[in-house]
DNA sequence: CATCTCCACAACTAAAGTGTTGTACAACGT
DNA sequence: ACGTTGTACAACACTTTAGTTGTGGAGATG
């Protein structure tokens, strides 16, 4: 699906929006590890050796974005991911990095050579 | 290509420093802007009604993370895309958006029929 | 040379976000 | 019934970031 061009301001701000979701080192390791499967708060804070509240509060962005869902069972709330598409995002901007590296160390070989 | 998981730290950070690259409206817009092809910072300012400073901060960002490119010509300062992989990542963003707001129209459809 | 245009840097203010601490509440086990 | 466990909420300090204002310097123009 092609963007509109020029972007309207609303959009130009959503999309930011969801970007800027994805914007924290600790949300894309919760993202990572729940690839494994839903997990809970607790098992995530411990996986990733965060605090029990800052892990809850990264994972409620995440559910509020519409990427992660919740399930309570009993005493635990289990987190999941809905969203799949955020990992084909990742992967792209992987690559991306990639390149830049790969530009910079052609560069860095001419330089040398 | 595949991620690694778990993501080491390093790549966590990498990429999330990536997405905040593209988590303002005001950058959105410039890249938008620039599809039509390279632009001074002038052009830029008046177009996206912003002050001449405040573009060319932001242009300053988008050119550090290597998806802009300079060219000085005389008194002016000519920007242009080099990475073009951006813009895949936006619509990718903005198809997860309209995505999710089908379900919620379905949601709502579901509720009031 | 004088002046104007175009761009970037620096300092400042205001706002937003992150992580911590403390706590409340619900569900479980004994 | 009581203490424990698991989660979320609130308040706080701290950091980061956006946007403005002021300014300096490079290049054009007269």
């Amino acid at each position: 699906m092609p963007l509109p061009h020029p972007i309207p301001e609303d959009l130009a701000e959503l999309v930011a929006r969801r970007f800027r979701v994805l914007a924290e080192p600790m949300r894309i390791r919760l993202l990572d590890r729940l690839r494994e499967g839903e997990a809970t708060v607790g098992e995530l804070s411990d996986a990733l050796a965060a605090s029990q509240q800052n892990a809850s509060k990264h994972l409620a962005v995440l559910a509020d974005a519409g990427m992660l869902g919740r399930r309570k069972d009993g005493n635990r709330v289990y987190y999941r991911i809905v969203d799949e598409s955020v990992f084909a995002l990742c992967e792209q901007v992987c690559d991306a990095a990639q390149q830049q590296l790969c530009a910079l160390q052609e560069l860095v070989e001419g330089v040398t050579a």
